[in-house]
RNA sequence: GCCCGGGUGGCGAAAUCGGUAAACGCGGGAGACUUAAAAUCUCCUGGCUUCGGCCGUGCGGGUUCGAGUCCCGCCCCGGGCACCA
């Protein structure tokens, strides 16, 4: 290579937010037209799939918290990629969802077109990172091809028995005439505009996924995730093992079933509890309490959750006069209703012990219900004993322990048709259908007779009707019941009238699936190759939001487990490892105003937080008690006072409160990826982002630190080109054997910590290599390799800049990685630290070989240790070899 | 209330198996270069100190030759769940 030429790469210089972007852009084009990252089945190769949670392209665009996660896989593929793995790494879109269709409804314009428009902001950003994704193999849920596999899924989950349909409540919004999706609510309220939310039933899809409830549960255990996250997902499934128990009613042929996880307790039950709306509740209740019992539940049904939980000390309920006979002790007891029950967990209703339970021994002492014990252990006169112990008035159980008292009963129970043991859950089936537009229709067909057909395979996907009118009308109606052309349609096959349906799929849909058509994108004829599922499933990591960590998660797991059954995949779980990286908060400014609906006024009263008190839901101005709304400033919209506090820019009396918290458009606190890359270009954003700290840990954002990163890259550059633009010269080889033990120290450390996944160590110790380097002796070319294959991961364009110059023809992301030789890594002499009693007093330079006889005698000689010791024996010497003396007096 | 994380310099952090606490970076200080500034480079930077040392990883105990790391009891912060029978 010629020096003329190595500067002609170096066209531009100095190294400055200028330079990086253009050297951005020249190798993010290079990367696209090479298709360096496009990859195939090679079964020559070991696989590897590494995956980012797909986003929903928000309007918004990216802020800086998205990245954090994306440029660690990235680093990690980049380098395993090095390591010779074949690496599967991709990008797509969870593009259906409701903000577009929010965006309509305001508009106009068709969810469609601002999905599309989004996705290419967020392509553009994702792009300007210079993530290394094979960019072939993007995927939108929107997309009719990928839409048609959804809708089949779902007619496999039908055909399977896992969809149902049933008359469930929803979110219905009388002021926005909308029904809503839960995540729309807000204790109560619609999130936008703050308008009361009614339930209104509506018959809906529902899934099935509590028949796959116990595989979801065991086969967490082999899974390589965050054991929070496991956790997580076996407290929601919320399994117990108990006995269903059946009351006969009296003077009446009804019965009450209820669930218990201490049958052993029976002879203890003195009384019944009924959820407010458990569907006996009007059949059994007496006419003599007929008004208390409506009057109760309908204060019951009006109480807010907040209140509800604020106080579960104090229990209320009411008697319905009715009683029911314990088939234990064949006595009549009591049947009440109390909001303490809840109906939608086990069967509803609850016998009582109000001795061994808790919330049981508070409503018995408040409404003078008798307490009997029934396990011996505790004292019950003056708390419930819920622990395990030995049965006491208790007929054939007495003497019997917990455990074998439990299995007793059941086997009395089953034996005497009284119940039986089962199993309960906390987990509910999937309610499956929105009343929304944008979303996958459902694939079938309502027939005259009540009956329900799957559209025929080969007429997927069931595409969207075009709207003219996204606003709601305002009765009970979704969006799509108000496409009569569509909704009415025929069956192809036998010519019938028949209807679609006219609710959509949730947007946890098309994310349930996606991780497996990434392996084999266009595909016409499955949803995916067998070839394909076999060679890259299944992901060997997963890097995404903590926030998911129940329902996309487990929604994913149970639709790949339906698929296992239909043997579609080979894996029992999608996902081996999971990574969740911490959240990069925003910061803003907070203070209040009293235009509490946000109408457009003139005179509008501003208020320091320190004049507000926060009551449980609203702020009340301490003074006149009147309600107050929070406001939020950027922070580079604030002004301080001469005493340094943020104030308002506009009415200084106004003093802010300075509050850290999620990025969102609404608090004005998002900070964009394309202000950071203009400002230091895409190579210091990268480095900044995982030199912050561990992928795990959540942090305030700040630019403070990013300076440093782009004078490490600046130093980098420097280090190829000086400032005249010349080439300094390299020595052959691997230059002085200091240079060369630098090298390999950076070589091993940093794929040490590649494999530890902490990028943030790695970055340091290639600072430490270039602080270094060339401080005695000029540049050797064999470091310069080294140095540009392991920077490459994480500034990847300066990166191939470097490699460029150094004389290499191809991309450095192909390049293989450095490998060393261990022996460079030990040195001749080791420095040991020498402590008197564990604290340290001297230190030692011996040879690495020598024995510990030297390595005694040399320390205390020391003259640390003769100050201690004077001329007097120690007690004990402690050598920990390579480390350190440890002399004990 | 219960269950998980976490608490280390002015700040972001590091310390891999119980073995020299604070690597690397930011900020700060001093100096070199410069007419000057910026940039760059070099050095210093946990606190106290009578210059011998002493103290120091949220607090209080313990185990150990030796504890940021292990054990017991607390405090604070973040997250999750929340009358689940």
């Amino acid at each position: 290579m010629t020096l003329s030429r190595l500067v002609a790469s170096f066209t531009d210089m100095p190294y400055d937010a200028q330079t990086a972007r253009t050297i951005e852009k020249r190798w993010q084009k290079y990367w696209k037209e090479s298709q360096t990252f496009r990859v195939g089945i090679d079964e020559e190769r070991e696989k590897l799939y590494i995956l980012d949670m797909f986003p929903y392209p928000s309007g918004t665009g990216l802020h800086v918290g998205h990245p954090k996660g994306y440029i660690t896989t990235d680093v990690l593929s980049r380098y395993k990629r090095m390591r010779g793995f074949n690496v599967l790494h991709t990008m797509g879109w969870d593009a259906f969802g409701l903000p577009a269709e929010q965006y309509a409804i305001e508009t106009g314009t068709h969810p469609r077109d601002t999905t599309r428009a989004n996705i290419e902001t967020y392509r553009r950003q994702l792009v300007a990172l210079g993530l290394s994704y094979d960019w072939s193999r993007e995927i939108d849920t929107t997309d009719p091809s990928y839409v048609r596999w959804t809708q089949w899924i779902f007619q496999k989950l039908y055909e399977r028995g896992l969809a149902y349909e049933e008359e469930v409540p929803v979110n219905w919004c009388p002021v926005l005439g909308t029904v809503l999706a839960n995540e729309e609510v807000i204790d109560g309220k619609s999130e936008r505009g703050g308008h009361p939310v009614i339930r209104q039933p509506m018959r809906q899809w529902m899934l099935k996924i509590t028949d796959y409830a116990d595989r979801l549960l065991d086969d967490l255990d082999d899974l390589d995730w965050p054991e929070s996250i496991k956790k997580m997902q076996r407290d929601w499934i919320g399994r117990s093992e108990g006995a269903r128990i059946r009351f006969e009613v009296s003077n009446t042929d009804l019965f009450i079933d209820v669930f218990t996880t201490r049958p052993d307790t029976l002879f203890g039950a003195t009384y019944m509890v009924l959820a407010p709306d458990h569907e006996l509740v009007e059949q059994i209740t007496t006419k003599k309490y007929l008004q208390a019992v409506a009057n109760y539940s309908e204060v019951a049904s009006r109480k807010s959750e907040r209140v509800r939980i604020a106080d579960t000390s104090e229990k209320t309920g009411t008697f319905t006069g009715a009683f029911v006979t314990n088939p234990a002790t064949g006595q009549e007891i009591p049947v009440w209703i109390a909001d303490y029950v809840l109906s939608g967990y086990g069967t509803g209703a609850i016998m009582a012990v109000p001795a061994h339970d808790d919330r049981d021994y508070a409503f018995a002492k408040a409404y003078d219900l008798p307490i009997v014990e029934v396990v011996s252990g505790g004292d019950t006169a003056n708390a419930a004993f819920v622990g395990n112990g030995r049965s006491i008035n208790s007929g054939f159980l007495n003497t019997l322990e917990t455990d074998a008292a439990k299995s007793s009963m059941i086997n009395w129970l089953e034996k005497n048709d009284f119940g039986e043991g089962t199993v309960s859950y906390k987990l509910r089936d999937w309610l499956f259908a929105r009343q929304r537009y944008w979303g996958e229709p459902f694939p079938l067909l309502h027939l005259v007779d009540g009956t329900i057909k799957l559209v025929p395979e080969t007429e997927l996907p069931v595409l969207l009707p075009e709207l003219d009118d996204y606003k709601p009308s305002g009765n009970f109606e979704t969006p799509l019941s108000r496409a009569k052309e569509w909704i009415t349609t025929t069956d192809s096959e036998t010519g019938q009238p028949a209807r679609r349906d006219a609710n959509t799929m949730p947007q946890w849909a098309g994310s349930c699936w996606y991780f497996l058509r990434y392996c084999d994108p266009n595909n016409d004829e499955d949803l995916i190759s067998r070839e394909a599922e076999r060679y890259w499933m299944p992901v060997d990591l997963y890097v995404g939001g903590a926030e998911h960590a129940v329902l996309h998660l487990l929604y994913a797991r149970f639709w790949h487990k339906v698929l296992y059954d239909l043997e579609i995949v080979h894996t029992k779980e999608p996902f081996q490892k999971l990574l969740n990286p911490g959240m990069i908060l925003g910061r803003s400014y907070r203070y209040y105003d009293d235009n509490v609906n946000d109408e457009k006024r003139q005179n509008v009263s501003r208020y320091s937080p320190s004049q507000v008190e926060i009551e449980v839901e609203r702020a009340i101005h301490s003074e006149t008690r009147q309600e107050v709304k929070a406001r939020y400033l950027r922070s580079d919209q604030i002004e301080h006072d001469v005493e340094g506090f943020p104030i308002h820019p506009e009415f200084p009396d106004i003093r802010l409160e300075e509050v850290t918290e999620k990025m969102s458009k609404s608090r004005g606190n998002v900070v964009s990826p394309d202000e950071i890359i203009e400002r230091f270009g895409a190579d210091s954003m990268r480095l900044y982002e995982l030199f912050m700290g561990p992928l795990e840990k959540g942090a305030p954002w700040s630019t403070d630190g990013i300076p440093g990163c782009f004078r490490f890259l600046q130093r980098a550059h420097r280090l190829m080109v000086d400032e005249n633009g010349m080439i300094p010269e390299l020595s052959q080889g691997p230059g002085t054997n200091e240079q060369e033990r630098l090298t390999a120290r950076m070589v091993s450390g940093v794929t040490s910590d590649l494999e530890r996944l902490q990028p943030n160590t790695a970055i340091s110790k290639l600072m430490v290599w270039l602080r270094d380097i060339n401080k005695n002796s000029p540049l050797p070319e064999e470091g310069a390799s080294a140095f540009a294959r392991l920077l490459s991961p994480f500034a990847p364009h300066l990166a191939e800049e470097i490699w460029r110059t150094l004389g290499n023809e191809s991309s450095v992301a192909l390049s293989s990685w450095p490998t060393i030789d261990e022996a460079l890594l030990t040195s001749e002499t080791i420095r040991m630290a020498v402590q008197v009693n564990g604290k340290r007093r001297d230190e030692i330079e011996v040879s690495a070989t020598a024995s510990e006889t030297d390595i005694r005698k040399r320390a205390l000689m020391t003259e640390g240790v003769v100050r201690y010791l004077g001329k007097g024996e120690p007690s004990r010497v402690i050598i920990v070899p390579g480390r350190l003396v440890n002399i004990v007096l």
